[in-house]
DNA sequence: ATATGGATTGCCT
DNA sequence: GGCAATCCATATT
């Protein structure tokens, strides 16, 4: 399993949303490969989206969203939670793609110890959980997705697949924007 | 220096 | 389904 390569980020952040649905999220710790398969995402941009962190311009936080593409953008939110991004478009213009569940493939025994009161059922299924699962802190943000051992493979295309369109989660600003992608009845999807 | 609220989760009713 | 927990980034004074 090769890591998907910068031109596949560089893209409009919207349509690698939607082929990011399928594809292998890998991260090798301590020598065990902890991995899953992508199977919710949401678009977030820059000028022009309210609900995106990368709105009002560049801050100290979301500068990686400014960047290259294919590193990640780790952020902490509620006191408790982190969630994964990946930087998407151009360097200079803004766009993550939040991974927002996964379903499990290997290193189920560490998520397990990580999250000793879930089920395996409710291990990835949501961005906070699949953190916490992987150990994905902001220790993990900035890194390049392309050339390290944290990194994202291709899977089964998402063109074989069926993917539903629905509003993103969490957000009190552009709430009617339809950019949250997810794997029709893939029983990891935080919410139907 | 202070105030506000959040790209969530888990527990309680 | 409702809501508290909990810390920090950002905006405002």
């Amino acid at each position: 399993m090769r890591p998907l390569e910068r031109p596949f980020y560089e893209r409009n952040t919207q349509v690698v949303a939607i082929e990011l649905i399928g594809k292998v999220l890998t991260l090798h710790q301590n020598g065990t490969a902890i991995s899953g398969v992508i199977v919710e995402t949401e678009a977030y941009f820059g000028s022009g989206d309210p609900a995106s962190h990368a709105y009002r311009g560049v801050t100290p936080r979301n500068r990686v969203m400014f960047g290259p593409a294919g590193v990640s953008y780790v952020y902490f939110t509620y006191g408790n939670h982190h969630c994964l991004n990946i930087v998407t478009e151009r360097e200079d213009t803004a766009g993550a793609v939040l991974i927002r569940a996964l379903e499990p493939i290997s290193g189920m025994d560490v998520m397990r110890k990580r999250r000793p009161n879930a089920q395996d059922q409710e291990l990835t299924n949501g961005p906070g959980k699949l953190t916490q699962a992987f150990g994905i802190t902001r220790e993990h943000s900035g890194v390049d997705l392309t050339k390290s051992s944290f990194f994202v493979a291709e899977g089964t295309d998402s063109r074989y697949l069926r993917i539903q369109a629905a509003p993103r989660i969490g957000i009190s600003r552009a709430k009617e924007k339809v950019l949250r992608f997810y794997l029709m009845d893939n029983p990891f999807v935080s919410t139907l």
